[in-house]
DNA sequence: ATATCGTGTTCTATTATTCGGAACTATCGT
DNA sequence: ACGATAGTTCCGAATAATAGAACACGATAT
């Protein structure tokens, strides 16, 4: 017989795997076999199938009493590896702890993923106001690009053709009180981030969070991750906050940047 | 034809495929094709084909240059949702933080898996001397039970059969300058655990690391978790150690269960 | 109590899907 | 230039996956 329908040498039985891996979400954490087998479209047996190899393998784990499943700790194995993979992380780990030191802020290290931004390191500041964020988002978290400090730096220098396949991609949904849902707008923006090498996020991701990023860019010119500090609210203006940390920002990007390959 | 030979019912390309993905370890972060085939004991085409559908779903990346692969950031979502599961953690954080506070040590959330204890959540106390560990462990990270103050914690309150099989699986090596390489030492420490409800790591994992862990309790009467300070080195003894900080911990511990189902 | 629905689970004949040898191409070091 | 090794593609053979039906269990409704 030919070969997969439509992606041509690919393995379906891997691709339904991982499918049913993907299902559960920090929203739904756990799911039967019916439940699985109706999304994804399968027959119940197959799913069955698959679940009971990923549960052999602990990727899965069965619940006693409801009988559902659920994601198993061997997942995190594969996710820590992935972290540590990132050698960016180790390098960067100790500018940020000083980052943080030095200004009192949590800051974050990020990269970007097509139209996301995924975080790979953060240090936390003194302990105060928190917003929601300061508990949601953890290592490993992925918000959208356009309306995030680091995304936006990543987004900044980026190829002119790439940027716009990109933003054709993605709609700009309002997050936070500033949003910026326009795209003229949003290029505006970042071609200011370009000029000033500063990124700036005022409220357009969460209510009452402010935070400012830097490139981190490496020997070949190219910008493969940003640092920033994530400020709680105060009725400081957003250019004041921008003159005072931004030099301790930019060069602790440099810092980081200067151990880069 | 049979059912697959030995696993019966289950799916020899789900698991193949997954096997490639656990190639990948954080000493070992980028693979080839051949190497992968080799290892896993495939043949090059079908390796192939399982990384060819592990890329294109954002699994794995291919590097431009060298056209070896790299496990992507796909996979991190995977252990974000795993770890968004664990409500535990969700729960602990704020007392975790105030452990910390009040102690100025960094504090950890660990669960068991099996043999080894899996590190959930960890808030870093004040910088300062830091041993290897501090940068090493991340969570996610997996270290052995039998020496670590958590893994300790976990294994005192297990059942004495479950007990008995699990330390016959396990070999007790050598790890740091203290490590309890004998299983009877090991299992009169246990006892000792189960009375005074906190176990003691004494540069048991690694030199200079010493850590105290108390278990947080299920309304059940199960231990579920355990939470430790790791203490950096110092000419205080540790009975004086466990004697100071004790106390807070087992508070913290107790607050912890308190909330949980 | 009894029936009904919905679970998760097991079985099996059929066939679509995966398998692997061989051929192809590109890159590197000699 | 050359050989060696890498990743990649092809295609017929046949294995491993498929889906339907049946089972076992529990919860709910009658």
């Amino acid at each position: 017989m030919r070969q997969a329908a439509d992606g041509a040498g690919l393995s379906q039985s891997l691709e339904r795997g991982l499918a049913i891996l993907c299902a559960f979400t920090p929203g739904r954490t756990t799911l039967g076999i019916s439940e699985l087998a109706h999304e994804l479209s399968l027959t119940r047996s197959t799913t069955h199938r698959y679940v009971a190899t990923l549960t052999s393998l602990g990727f899965l784990e069965q619940d006693d009493a409801t009988r559902k499943y659920r994601l198993g700790p061997r997942v995190l194995d594969l996710g820590f590896s992935t972290l540590a993979s990132l050698e960016l992380r180790e390098l960067a780990a100790p500018h940020l702890r000083r980052l943080t030191d030095t200004t009192g802020h949590t800051s974050n290290l990020a990269i970007r993923d097509d139209t996301d931004v995924i975080l790979i390191d953060r240090v936390r500041g003194r302990p105060g106001r928190y917003h929601h964020l300061e508990f949601t988002l953890q290592v490993g978290s992925r918000i959208p690009a356009y309306c995030s400090a680091t995304g936006k730096a990543l987004l900044a220098h980026l190829p002119r053709p790439d940027l716009d396949r990109l933003l054709d991609r993605i709609e700009l949904v309002q997050r936070g009180p500033h949003t910026k849902t326009d795209k003229n707008a949003l290029l505006a923006e970042l071609a200011q981030v370009r000029r000033t090498g500063l990124a700036v996020n005022d409220e357009e991701l969460e209510t009452a969070l402010r935070a400012i990023a830097a490139p981190v860019r490496a020997r070949s010119g190219e910008v493969v991750a940003a640092v920033n500090v994530a400020i709680p609210w105060s009725p400081v203006a957003m250019s004041e906050l921008v003159n005072r940390l931004g030099p301790t920002l930019q060069a602790t990007a440099n810092d980081i940047a200067a151990r880069v390959i």
